[in-house]
DNA sequence: CATAAATGATAGCTTTACTATCTTTTTAAA
DNA sequence: TTTAAAAAGATAGTAAAGCTATCATTTATG
């Protein structure tokens, strides 16, 4: 038996569910793909099209725009992380032992999930690292907030928070604690391959040097 | 006497030094305020060019393209920075003190420096929390870095890493504990005002607080 | 089998991003 | 003070990006 796994998205983010079709199947593929080739600003509908086989006017039935495109994907991501962390920290009782599993799934390198047909993860994730944070940094964030589009990124900050708290109830700042690890986890990786010179990770280009910066970091603040 | 203060800029980045002359220095001035007020995306040479009462063209004489004129503006915020702090923390003996001073220079709300007679800081402090990070998070950030385009944030990242070991030379992770800062600064800042879930400032919308947050993230991690 | 829904094909329009050319103005050296 | 070269202004034009509209054809679904 093939398990299958379902990430249930914002319904305001899309015009067409692209989860509906091949062709919508092939928009979130493809997009994937050649984002992560190219770029996040090089990337167009029409290009786009062309590498499914099918027309811009196509995509445009999908999607509104690339930008909403590209919160989808990375929103994809955060609800799959999250889905991950729950199962895979499920059953473990030490909040401590929870975290440290958190942190190592946040800034480790993805694999491929086969249960997920249409997505790779293991670029999703490097698309997350790099373009991430432009879902967010716009001049209409407040509007895409209004729209609730950054829920599953807030509530994979929350959960981290609320283990956070649970280690240590008094800490004054797990949700802000929280949104580091999530950044950093990202960043640090950005900078370990791209500008080596901001991290202490430069030679070895080893990711676990950043688990174990991160659970230094988090464990130290948090003073478990 | 009117005091000057002049920041050095990397000439690969421009074509012609908008400093030599009164458009280009409009140039960056009016660039400040159209991405202040607009953001990235939308900000075009065209609205820029009009802003001024100069055409497309005139612009194109003095950058490349919109994305160099950002990392200009953006490093020399970084420039501005470094100076500032060095200024501020000179003659502060303990290292911790230096720290302290340095945290607050970075997460604090800039005023405008009169001394610029054609770059408004507070604005710009504000352009590098919002747009800050499109700077280095494209796909040819390593053609850029070759460029040397991203030494003022190396040396201000490297700057407060030298405190940071400083304070603990055995601290293992002074380069990426200065990154964290220098980017938690920042992104804590845009958080509080744009997706307040993700700090734990909602209510107060306090700068204060990202400082206490970052003094204790610090000096928890170093142990000093 | 009918019919609604989705897709394909094509066209077109506005804006962005950029280059070229020529003229006029400013600046700076002879 | 003249003179040439550098900068700025004015104008035009091109390719690509970003988007909408229309109509024919294919594919689901009741």
């Amino acid at each position: 038996m093939k398990l299958q796994l379902h990430i249930e998205m914002n319904e305001a983010l899309y015009l067409r569910n692209p989860e509906s079709s091949e062709l919508g199947k092939n928009i979130i593929k493809h997009s994937i793909e050649l984002i992560y080739q190219h770029g996040f600003e090089s990337f167009t509908f029409k290009k786009l099209a062309e590498s499914i086989g099918t027309t811009e006017a196509g995509v445009y039935r999908y999607f509104e725009n690339k930008h909403r495109l590209l919160i989808y994907i990375v929103t994809w991501y955060w609800g799959w992380l999250e889905f991950q962390i729950r199962f895979q920290t499920n059953n473990l009782k030490d909040p401590a032992v929870r975290l440290r599993k958190v942190i190592k799934l946040l800034a480790s390198t993805v694999e491929d999930d086969e249960r997920t047909s249409y997505v790779n993860e293991a670029l999703l994730h490097q698309i997350v690292i790099s373009e991430g944070s432009k879902a967010y940094l716009t001049n209409h964030v407040e509007e895409d907030n209004k729209h609730q589009f950054f829920k599953p990124y807030k509530d994979l900050c929350s959960l981290v928070g609320d283990i956070i708290a649970e280690c240590n109830p008094k800490y004054k700042y797990p949700k802000s604690l929280a949104s580091t690890i999530l950044e950093m986890a990202h960043f640090q990786n950005f900078f370990m391959h791209h500008l080596p010179s901001l991290t202490d990770f430069a030679k070895s280009k080893d990711e676990t040097k950043i688990v174990a910066f991160l659970n230094d970091l988090v464990f130290s603040s948090i003073k478990y």
